[in-house]
DNA sequence: TCCATTTGCTGACTTTAGTCAGGTAAAAAG
DNA sequence: CTTTTTACCTGACTAAAGTCAGCAAATGGA
């Protein structure tokens, strides 16, 4: 890695953590602990259950009690057991409690306009338009890419997401019975894998393999969320699914593709596929891939 | 100001403190306060005095006093009484002080290293120069425009810097006593104004004003460091004289510069300034510019 | 039905961070 | 040669943040 590179991001982490952090938290702090006010914050317009609260601030379970009980005796919120499970509870906002956050909301508008205002328009274009692309490449940079079961509910729901949005984008929509089997069953060792992209815990693309005779594998179920497109993920399950087919023994990695996905077939023609003849009958290909010579790393 | 724009400050100070600043407390945190990590980092490998630190990072004179005590009995920096004044005492690390600080240091290049990792060449390219510029303009709108004292110890240095820098670039060199006169004691009410720049504290730039008969005043003594130029400086530099300017009464604004100062004359015919005949007899004067119609606001 | 697990709470801590009111020595000002 | 100011330190606080062990209710599976 270019050590120019990482330096200027280690300049980058001081000037914004000095900057905002401390700029966020005069702001935030508004006279009240800022755990207190990250809390409020966090619980939200909707409220939001203990637990969910105690993952997303990471807080030891006993601190965040006594977080609650002391907002609670303020009267700003109000703690509940959850209809569907007594064990779990539910903080949810007073009316007081959502004038505070309101409060805190205009604080921290307040607070990203003192940024913006000693800047001319030209600037500020600039500023705005560099801090959505760090936003969108540190998002990027967050996902994980991992092996996963493929009869999980995340993988499921990834699964799912994907039929529905072939069915949605083929002309004449797509009948999982009427093309090649990909069953969850089939893509877990010894007969293929299965990778799963998570941002903060939440699954947003996946990909399968499945492995076939003599050291040919075909990759299965690409997909990734379209809130998350653009952020490189697809070539990091692709790169996973290489990596990991060729760990398995794979030396050919083949691929069919339908004419209405067009970003697939780029993203495999980076990365070395080349169109072949069909290789099966699968009624919704229009296009096969394969990459030869995998090596395992 | 722009909504947008102002939502996507926030999205990035929420994103930013939440993967960078969570990241590097547990980073440089290495089992010790922070504030101690913070400190030994500050101090770095030629020392320091303790007045600068208490200055740069902000802390109460007693917490700092207390911290540096915490680190001198566990043997990682000495502090003696700085050589020019026993008052002022000088903090230096010792060896295993050094060895600490490397460790944070490839703690904090690790960190940055973890950021970049996961992204392909292309994206890392990307969010550095996205970086650089979000530090760059962060930096711009920490700049802070305002009346001082032309002849504190600030502006003096200021303007040194400058007759310095335009007896080099002058052909011929500079003789200020064969110029126009600027003297501090005129760039102060009722006869004149001073402005400085700083950014954290410290002055990079600066302007003065010079107030003439029926209206008409002067810009005198426009300068910005070297290394904060690109920031739009003297841009800010020069809105702030021309309001002081129609605040004191002035109608017509006026300024003579020298061939060699290019960008001074492109930042004036940004602004309105035209060039008009030669109005006084500078002899290191080679365009004379005018804005007329100032306003109060 | 019983028992392990999950979820959250309480009490009793510790550590970290920060503030404030003096006090002392050195240097600068008068 | 005083007086004032500067720079730093110490002691005595407080508030915030965080940790840990143990407990009790609800739940789900054996």
């Amino acid at each position: 890695m270019d050590e120019k590179q990482i330096q200027q991001v280690r300049r980058f982490n001081r000037a914004v953590t000095r900057r905002i952090g401390v700029l966020s938290d005069d702001y935030l702090g508004r006279g009240r602990p800022l755990a207190e006010s990250r809390l409020l914050f966090e619980i939200g317009r909707d409220g939001a259950d203990v637990r969910t609260l105690r993952a997303r601030l990471a807080l030891d379970s006993g601190y965040l009690s006594r977080l609650l009980r002391a907002l609670e005796a303020r009267g700003l919120l109000a703690v509940q057991p959850a209809p569907h499970d007594a064990r779990v509870r539910r903080a949810t906002l007073t009316r007081k409690g959502r004038r505070e956050v309101d409060a805190l909301d205009r604080d921290s508008h307040a607070l990203a306009g003192s940024l913006l205002a000693p800047l001319g328009e030209a600037q500020r274009q600039k500023l705005v338009a560099a801090m959505a692309e760090v936003e969108r490449l540190l998002r990027a940079s967050a996902v994980e890419v991992a092996l996963a079961d493929p009869a999980g509910a995340e993988a499921r729901a990834c699964i799912d997401a994907y039929l529905r949005e072939i069915d949605e984008r083929f002309e004449g929509g797509f009948d999982a019975a009427r093309s090649v089997s990909a069953d969850p069953a089939e893509l877990v060792p010894p007969t293929g894998a299965f990778m799963l992209a998570r941002l903060d815990g939440e699954a947003l693309g996946c990909g399968g393999l499945k492995l076939g005779a003599r050291g040919v594998g075909e990759i299965k179920r690409m997909w990734v969320a379209p809130s998350a497109r653009g952020l490189g993920i697809a070539q990091r399950l692709l790169e996973a699914l290489e990596a990991q087919a060729a760990a398995m023994g794979v030396r050919t990695l083949r691929l069919d593709t339908n004419r209405s996905l067009v970003e697939a077939r780029a993203l495999y023609a980076r990365n070395g596929y080349v169109e072949i003849a069909r290789y099966n009958d699968n009624p919704y290909a229009d296009h096969w891939f394969e990459k030869r010579g995998l090596r395992p790393k």
